[in-house]
RNA sequence: GGGCGGUUAGCUCAGUUGGUUAGAGCACAUGCUUGACAUGCAUGAGGCCACUGGUUCGAGUCCAGUACCGCCCACCA
């Protein structure tokens, strides 16, 4: 870039998505590509990232999610190691079916009347539609994917691992077929994990009803029953027994005897069982085994009949007697205008209550008998929890790891079988003498694996596997597996794997327990989760409440670079962040900042120094103390940036680099360049060590910042000087590390920056034109004298001081001015000749006043401190010694104040 | 019913093993077309760090409890 160019204002639309060519065209993405210049020897970074959806536009989550690996695949990448980040796209069989059925409705069809293979091609298409837009937005906020090695959860590798990973896990006796209670949602026409059913608090009904003892005849007795309690009377059909707790005295003689349910006049028993709460309802519960996960239970501990009267679509079935076909909740009207009608019905009371829904369609779920697959999960959730216990895997923050503990120690067998079409198809035949065949061969099994019959004459299992089965293979399917690659040799298991805590469950967890059994090592050795984006009142976003925010609007008002910084500055691990518009303008503010200062320096060039000179470093014989004080706090900011990166904190990276920017480099270092760099007076290799000083520092600040703000540092640091060896894109330029701090330079220029702003302070307090020059005196210690007067010319600019005049002793200070403005910064004293009235020598006797009073407070309470024995036998030495000079220096503050006051 | 998180300036949030005077951005007030930047500069005002007790020489930070907000898990029909 020309010095033409940066002399426009910083307008990220201008450059971003130029900026991202370049790096694709150098190819420095992949962890061998042409442009690394990653050390082979050193271990590899790999960060496993969750695959989106394929379906529907990337949010904010997403845009965080790209962010935070991002930042750090970059860090990686400068420091020089190999590093893996590898894009991919998760074929999210239940959303996608969700997302497709609603778009085909629009047309007026139906998955149905398509037929699967159809309905597939449908799905096909649609998703090469959508791909090239997620994969595009994700390329939009800087994402450095590896795009080489793109994958998706349906490609062939993908469906090899799973149909692998089934066979493997089946033959370990960890996949089996049961038939069990399972989620069933009537809208999605499939089972669901216990997961994807959200507890949803609602009011309902509770029914008290009657249901009539058998007399010694046979018969219901019109006057003896016992009440049972229900908020689903539809599931009466489907009772065969009714319990009572062992303990309560009420029931005790009802144990064991017969009710008829009426409508199916079926007689059933009263049995006693420990489940039963005496205190809920009339403590007498109707057993439904086959529609309710407690009943369940209860039947198969008393081997009750288990009878489903719910069909898929959840109309009533044919054993609903005179209900069959009604829907679920036409017929739980019917019967109970049917029960009032026949005097069973005691009482109908508002019930709070949490109703189970499906994550994706909001239907009421319905537990019901299905033969399906299971993954037993007891032993790989043991496995998992040995691994972050041993700290195999650490989670970050590691309080989730009470959570995942929690999870993991009461986690269900988990149903795998889906009846759905979009996704892998479960890899086992069933043979017509109820033979199972499991097989991971692409064209199924020779036949089956019990009997002599051939494929011909076996059925494979319609169904398909949860999603998130083919994603907990992700880790290494996307590596090979289960050839023995060389990538998976290489990238296996992964550094980090970065997602929200959301998914925690539904991912993580997945992926250790495939991870740990499949492989015989974890997946990643560190979890590190982000929060979630909510909007500015705390809400999640959701399509539904109008409250998203367009990660691609956002980049579009205010650069990828300003989302990216916004995104993360501010926030902390594992918790999460309100996001309001202002946010982006503070990033897009710091952006315009770096961009304006770099033009700066560009621009205040001294002529000696060719437009085109290659980089070198700032002579040191000719540095002065603003120019050491500049690179000492430069590598500072290398230490901070170091030590958050490496804890993970990259809301300190980014708060450490803003400071340092702006705060520090932005509002003295550059301000007290500009004196030195125009000071004709100074030689020219004292101007050039101060301009190397300003690249020097830039370059290492571009550096820093790279990872978070990707664009504008790449776009500026081509601007830059470069040395010989400096590659030509700051995206694989090496990470920095700066000389040694200068702990006595800090604190001298420090103490200056302290008076300039006293000095201002002064000024303002005392009603002085901004743009008036006064004259100051100044009485400088000893030991900073020698700085003080090098920076002398940069106070003077900066306070507005001239003449500046050093004085030898405070007793000249004294006599040269009775009605000035007095500063006192610790022994440093300055005072600012301002012509007198009265009013004005009021102001300042109440200014001195106020900065005493506030002075003697801090005293005192230092030498409350010091005053107790406690604290100077107990507090540590360094503690101790701290303390003192800090009440020396507020001591020598106080006395000079009083000493001013007095005149 | 269990568990977790939050409570710090008007708003949004930092505050890393307990240690000087608790910080930032935004908003606010005042003044600035100072030759990088008004997407800016300078100065300022604004906090019983939710509450109660404890440990300690010392607590925003550690412990116990309370209150409110949010989230996760859970088979009261």
């Amino acid at each position: 870039m020309t010095e033409h160019e940066l002399a426009k204002a910083y307008q990220p639309a201008d450059f971003e998505g130029a900026i991202y060519e370049r790096w694709l065209v150098a190819d420095v993405f992949a962890p061998d590509g042409q442009g690394s210049r990653a050390d082979a020897t050193r271990p590899p970074f790999v960060i496993i990232q969750p695959p989106p959806n394929i379906t529907g536009a990337l949010h904010l989550g997403h845009a965080l999610t790209s962010t935070v690996e991002d930042l750090m695949i970059r860090h990686a990448r400068m420091s020089g190691r190999p590093s893996l980040w590898l894009p991919g796209l998760d074929h999210a069989s239940i959303a996608a079916q969700y997302v497709l059925d609603r778009i085909i409705a629009a047309d007026g069809q139906t998955r149905e009347e398509l037929g699967r293979e159809r309905y597939l091609e449908r799905m096909w298409e649609f998703i090469n539609t959508t791909r090239e837009v997620m994969l595009g937005q994700q390329r939009r906020i800087g994402a450095s994917l590896d795009w080489g090695r793109l994958r998706f959860t349906m490609d062939d590798v993908s469906s090899r691992a799973v149909r692998t990973a089934f066979a493997r896990l089946y033959r370990d006796g960890l996949a089996y077929r049961t038939e069990a209670l399972i989620n069933w949602c009537p809208g999605c026409r499939t089972s669901v994990s216990d997961l994807e059913v959200i507890p949803t608090e609602e009011t309902g009904s509770l029914w008290t009803l009657r249901y009539h003892l058998l007399d010694a005849s046979g018969t219901p007795s019109p006057d003896s029953w016992i009440s049972v309690a229900t908020t689903r009377p539809e599931t009466i059909l489907g009772d065969t027994a009714v319990a009572v707790h062992p303990d309560d005295a009420r029931y005790t003689a009802f144990v064991g005897r017969t009710v008829r349910i009426p409508f199916v006049e079926r007689d059933v028993p009263i049995i006693a069982d420990e489940a039963v709460d005496p205190a809920f309802g009339t403590g007498a519960v109707k057993i439904t085994p086959a529609h309710d996960k407690t009943d369940y239970e209860t039947g198969r501990w008393h081997n009750l009949p288990m009878l489903t009267v719910l069909a898929d679509d959840a109309t009533i079935n044919d054993l609903g007697a005179g209900y069959i076909g009604m829907d679920r909740y036409a017929a739980r009207k019917a019967i109970v205008q049917d029960l009032a009608a026949r005097g069973d019905l005691e009482t109908e009371q508002p019930h709070e209550m949490l109703i189970g829904r499906c994550q994706r369609s909001s239907d009421v779920i319905e537990p019901r008998l299905k033969t399906q697959w299971f993954i037993r999960t007891a032993p790989l959730a043991a496995a998992a929890l040995e691994a972050t216990r041993s700290g195999k895997t650490k989670i970050v923050p590691a309080r989730f790891e009470k959570v995942w503990e929690h999870w993991m120690t009461s986690i269900h067998d988990w149903n795998v079988s889906r009846q759905l079409w979009w996704g892998h198809r479960i890899p086992a035949w069933y043979c017509p003498d109820g033979h199972v065949t499991v097989s991971e061969l692409e064209g199924g099994p020779a036949g089956c694996a019990e009997c002599d019959r051939s494929l011909a004459e076996l059925v494979q299992d319609p169904d398909i596997f949860d999603t998130w089965f083919s994603s907990g293979l992700w880790p290494f399917s996307t590596l090979g597996w289960p050839d023995e690659t060389d990538d998976l040799d290489r990238f296996y298991p992964g550094t980090v794997m970065e997602t929200g805590y959301d998914i925690i469950f539904f991912w993580v967890a997945r992926m250790m327990m495939m991870g740990i059994h499949l492989m015989g090592d974890v997946p990643f050795t560190t979890v590190y989760l982000h929060g979630l984006v909510k909007d500015p009142y705390g809400k999640r976003m959701s399509k539904t409440k109008g409250n998203v925010v367009d990660p691609l609007e956002a980049i579009a008002e205010s650069g990828a670079d300003a989302l990216r910084f916004a995104l993360v500055h501010g926030t902390s691990p594992g918790n999460d962040q309100k996001f309001r518009s202002e946010r982006l303008d503070d990033g897009r503010n710091f952006a315009n900042k770096l961009w304006n200062a770099t033009r700066f320096v560009l621009g205040a060039r001294p002529a000696t120094i060719r437009v085109d000179a290659s980089r070198q470093s700032p002579d040191a014989s000719q540095l002065g103390p603003a120019e050491r004080w500049i690179r000492s706090r430069a590598a500072g900011a290398v230490e901070s940036v170091d030590r958050a990166m490496a804890d993970l904190q990259f809301a300190e990276v980014t708060r450490t680099l803003y400071d340092a920017i702006w705060s520090e480099f932005c509002d003295w270092g550059l301000e007290f360049a500009k004196v030195r760099l125009t000071d004709e007076s100074l030689a020219p290799e004292t101007r050039a060590a101060t301009w190397w000083t300003l690249v020097e520092a830039l370059d290492t600040y571009l550096r820093l910042l790279h990872p978070v703000m990707p664009f504008v540092t790449e776009e500026l640091w081509a601007a830059l000087p470069h040395a010989a060896d400096d590659p030509s894109l700051l995206i694989v330029a090496d990470w920095p590390s700066m000389a040694d701090r200068e702990p006595q330079v800090e604190a001298d220029v420090d103490t200056v920056i302290q008076l300039i702003g006293a000095l201002r302070n002064a000024r303002a307090e005392a009603g002085v034109e901004a743009g008036e020059w006064l004259a100051v005196r100044v009485v400088v210690p000893d030991g900073l004298a020698p700085a003080f007067s090098l920076l002398a010319p940069s106070v003077g600019r900066l306070a507005r001081a001239r003449p500046l005049v050093q004085l030898g002793s405070p007793d000249e200070l004294s006599r040269s001015a009775e009605a000035g403005l007095t500063v006192v910064v610790g022994d440093l004293q300055a005072q600012i000749e301002l012509s007198a009235d009265e009013d004005s020598a009021d102001r300042e006797r109440v200014r001195l006043e106020k900065d005493l009073a506030e002075a003697e407070n801090f005293l005192a309470a230092a030498q409350a401190r010091l005053g107790s024995d406690a604290f100077v036998q107990r507090a540590p030495a360094a503690v101790v010694a701290g303390a003192r000079s800090r009440a020396a220096e507020l001591e020598e503050t106080v006395a000079r104040l009083r000493d001013r006051l007095r005149r």
